[in-house]
DNA sequence: GCTAACATACCGTCCAGTCGGTCGGTTTCG
DNA sequence: CGAAACCGACCGACTGGACGGTATGTTAGC
């Protein structure tokens, strides 16, 4: 029995960035934070750059899933891209761990990480307007999520401000209006 | 006289983020940049935090002045502020300078930088969406236009998309009915 | 006893910041 | 006037710490 997996590891590395800044990710303090010497952390992910990819990784893979839940909740409602992934970035705000921080770190250090991130949004992009009668305004509802969820992860914004939760209703109430 | 002045020091920061990335701003490479030592670089910034917290300050400037000559050049519609904020968005994107480039390098090295940044955030939110005969939305609209804007600095989406151009006009169009 | 899962010690590099010093100009004062 | 004292701009060698990565064990389970 290992006493340690990749996915706790990668946790870990989460809570570092969180806690002291995405400049701070260093492989003795992930090290330090899941009780391992650098050589055993070494040992798991050959180079930082792979933990960063496994981070980045496992960050989209959690918020497709949270869209595929709530697409799952809405049986009725068909084909209708748009509401869940509005749904799924206002959960990932509140998260603070996954996404936001592994982006932070990828960006500080090697902006070709975020290839894959650019690859999922193209497709969101067009899974979730192509079907919408009116494809441009999805997508600034769309954008609109985005901004909120950036300007919070970039730490722009102040996560108490009670605009995010008017603007999750709102941003719902017109994507199910131009569906 | 100075050979040298501090607004020449900060473009030639902004030109090594531009060209070598946030994580490659060192002091070294901006001496080297503006043919300077890197005693002399000091001479002038005391310190990189200081350069960077130049560099921010410069950036929210442009924006601001950029926003006012928006405002300036539509004389006939009164105070509407939503319009030339975001077009002043969309000519920061083009601009492949400033705050883009300023942004990146501080939230790379020390977060706190970006204080100056929420201020301004919010004062342009107030500002711009307090007037409107819907504020919601107009606050929708700006953060979509932010939302374009990150998603470019950050380097999640290309440049060359012609969903800027389509965006760009849309939002310009909703604004002037929400005001 | 062989392999995976660690630990320890160490190396090389990068980089912010220091420090002593140079050089041209300006001010002070005899 | 002219020299001494001073000053700001700048240089470049150096330091010390941080950090990614390596090399070499050591231990535990099969």
């Amino acid at each position: 029995m290992s006493k340690i997996d990749k996915t706790a590891i990668v946790r870990a590395a989460e809570e570092v960035v969180r806690e002291r800044g995405a400049r701070k990710l260093t492989l003795d303090a992930v090290a330090a934070k899941c009780g391992l010497s650098k050589g055993g952390l070494l040992h798991h992910f050959s180079s930082k750059q792979v933990l960063l990819k496994a981070m980045v990784e496992k960050a989209i893979e959690r918020e497709l899933q949270i869209a595929a839940e709530f697409t799952d909740d809405r049986p009725g409602a068909g084909q209708g891209e748009l509401q869940p992934r509005i749904d799924a970035l206002f959960v990932m705000m509140e998260d603070e761990k996954s996404l936001p921080r592994a982006l932070l770190a990828a960006v500080a250090e090697d902006p070709s990480l975020l290839e894959p991130i650019r690859a999922k949004e193209a497709k969101i992009r067009r899974e979730a307007c192509g079907a919408s009668k009116d494809p441009e305004l999805a997508q600034i509802l769309l954008f609109a999520a985005r901004g909120l969820f950036l300007g919070r992860v970039l730490g722009v914004m102040d996560p108490e401000d009670p605009v995010f939760e008017r603007m999750r209703k709102r941003l719902l109430a017109l994507a199910a209006e131009v569906e």
